[in-house]
DNA sequence: TGCCAATAAGTGTGAAAACACCTATATTCC
DNA sequence: GGAATATAGGTGTTTTCACACTTATTGGCA
């Protein structure tokens, strides 16, 4: 079912456009999303972006890939990388080794723990993503992924 | 021009599921919206929370509302109300006064100061929302709240 | 009436984010 | 070859977030 966003947030006025609208509804939405996963992750000592760096290491196995390769891939912006995976290095789940010709590049890896943490939330994650999405038939779901996308290229 | 999500974030490997898709460019799109903003709102001194609060007080004139319901009609959860509001008292753009009959509440105002930046920020505000959503029609603007309330309803 | 749970707000404390600045290595190009 | 510039990474410091805990006031009800 459905729920109206000003309902959501007890707006007693309406929005001044539907792109207003929009725009807070997507936010809203990514928030509630992240909030979902957060929730998840709890258990394993990790945040957001901490596991969206596992995936991205992962997606670059076995090569791994720098600190600021890994940033740019990031679904959020992250100005401060190196500690972000200073705390992981610490927690066990990534390596980091200065090892290519080009001395300034340390390139980054998961370790056996970082890649076993992840094999654990695969199903867990993959079951949220169905349960926030349950809704929505997979036409409906392709179709918010082309919205978005206007709105990101626009 | 859309831009695909797997490009954005340079993902080598496709998605596990349109869900995961939809799923990863519903916070990455949100993320973006709110740097977009957090950009105008940085020469006023003023976060995304911060903004948002003024916004929800502004609905609630002459009234004003208690710590709790402006928590409850954030946009993003934020559990440190207080302190949020706290600094906003400091910046002079609030304020507080404990009036009530019900000795326990404080309402929380806006001051001039507070009208008067939100009404200098709301043309550059709507202007964004016009930017970030020139790609799409209506249709596909109403489109996209509703499936977004699908996604939170669901 | 008086005890107890519920509610509103605030506090203490540590972790994380944000921003500007700094160091080391590579590359460019004269 | 070497100065200037660019790039990769890290550091210092302040602000903000987050969570658990505490205090004050109210309402319910035996």
């Amino acid at each position: 079912m459905p729920t109206t966003l000003r309902d959501e947030i007890r707006q007693t006025r309406p929005f001044a456009s539907p792109k207003e609208e929009a725009f807070l509804s997507v936010i809203r939405t990514g928030a509630q999303l992240v909030d979902g996963v957060e929730r998840l992750l709890r258990p394993y000592g990790l945040s957001m972006p901490q596991y969206n760096v596992l995936r991205i290491l992962r997606g670059a196995e076995p090569a791994g890939l720098c600190r600021n390769e890994v940033r740019d891939r990031m679904l959020t912006r992250m100005p401060d990388m190196t500690r972000l995976l200073d705390r992981m290095e610490a927690a066990g789940l990534i390596s980091r080794s200065r090892e290519s010709d080009d001395r300034r590049m340390v390139t980054t890896r998961l370790t056996k723990e970082g890649r076993r943490v992840l094999a654990e939330l695969d199903p867990v994650v993959t079951a949220e993503h169905a349960r926030r999405f349950r809704g929505l038939t997979t036409a409906q779901v392709k179709a918010l992924v082309e919205l978005l996308a206007a709105v990101r290229g626009g």
